[in-house]
DNA sequence: GATCGATGTCTTGTATGGTAGTATATTTCG
DNA sequence: CGAAATATACTACCATACAAGACATCGATC
């Protein structure tokens, strides 16, 4: 029933490699559902390899906790668990606002301007194409951490920001509509532009409040797709 | 001309678990050098076992920035990088200032014994074991976290902070005195008992501001274990 | 009919062989 | 003698085979 679903080729970068992105994207998004198993047979048939490279892409799935490996039991992804995401989110907001303090004492003018560059980008694809929209916010915030030249430090949010992803994907309705993201974005570079640290650690706080606000509201939707 | 260092007997976590926790350690503690060549076979056969466990410690330790995996070549000891290191320091006091804020409105009354108890029993050590006491100040922190009911925050930090003490087993000498870690550990309890966030965030400042404080002393002294 | 046990079939964990790429030592040629 | 070409000894990567634990199904026994 199912044909071998072929790996782009892809020289540059492992077959393990390949394949982690692959499941990562799959899971953020949504495509491969909370609770769902995933074999290390099934994965490997499916895209023509052989199990070792799946292997590898669950271990780095396991240490985003993306994927529970039981051992002689199965691996599967792990269902959202909201104490989790308020706590990725509160790790994030402690970064992000460190970050923009020191963002709007050191940014230079070209980091600045690479700023607006990107919130203006959004403005542009805001119509309909969220997965554009969302690689767009995601480089903002990589950005921002770049202009406060702490990039290395936003790898470290990355990884549990994930879990808040995966909750934004769930519901585009729910979720904040994006020209008011838009407009929140640009009061942060507002307030890194005028040197007012105050201002801009207000201004994330905003933000990523708001981004959560509506994180019960799902939960209580799609009950299924969530822990307990 | 070496022999197989047997792994404890332990049936409880597989053997490539075994072998990452060992490898982390001794990376950490300096026992296996910056810059040093990893093997896969050369490590399996010291340990007596298949390369394929030492592989996947290898994935996991790069994971967390340890180890440099670079394909056809070799697996190499990273070596301290001071900038990762302020990094990592940037992240966790953001981050922590903002669980001892929380936890000094929330903390139970449990916790704060329990935040005591483990300054009382870091007391006890003080003596001359560094090892005892530097897996005291691990368990501290982690508490604090699970004070501001904020557990699973503190896996973010616990990740980077592999960085910061790698440059603590450097050098015993350069670091901080340990009575005066002590007193500074005391501080912050004091303050969330106190239920003072602002005092609390001075207290957690002011103690990681002067763990690095020897930091570009250190890494004068050790040239060769830094980059570049 | 209920309960306990053997067994078949899944899963991940481990071992091992082969391959391709890289660095270095060696040889060969200009 | 110097430099380019080649042999060699590594490496990580991938594929494959086997082992061992977990679980469901089915059957026998009480």
């Amino acid at each position: 029933m199912s044909t071998i679903i072929p790996l782009r080729p892809d020289n540059q970068s492992s077959i393990a490699a390949q394949i982690h992105r692959r499941l990562r994207e799959d899971i953020v998004r949504g495509a491969l559902a909370p609770g769902q198993a995933l074999s290390e047979s099934e994965i490997s048939t499916r895209y023509g390899i052989s199990r070792q490279p799946v292997r590898e892409a669950f271990i780095r799935l396991a240490n985003d906790n993306l994927v529970s490996i039981q051992p002689q039991r199965g691996t599967f992804v792990v269902r959202i668990s909201v104490k989790d995401v308020m706590d990725a989110r509160f790790v994030r907001e402690a970064v992000e606002v460190a970050v923009v303090r020191e963002a709007a004492r050191n940014a230079t003018t070209a980091a600045i301007a690479a700023l607006r560059e990107l919130v203006e980008c959004q403005r542009q694809v805001a119509a309909g194409d969220n997965d554009a929209f969302l690689a767009l916010d995601e480089a903002f915030h990589q950005e921002l951490a770049h202009a406060a030249g702490r990039r290395s430090a936003w790898q470290a949010v990355d990884r549990i920001k994930a879990q808040m992803d995966r909750v934004r994907y769930l519901s585009y309705e729910a979720a904040t509509p994006v020209d008011r993201l838009i407009a929140q974005h640009e009061r942060i570079v507002d307030a890194i532009a005028a040197r007012n640290p105050d201002e801009a650690e207000a201004a994330v706080r905003a933000h990523l409040e708001e981004i959560l606000e509506s994180l019960p509201e799902i939960a209580r939707q799609y009950p299924e797709v969530f822990e307990r």
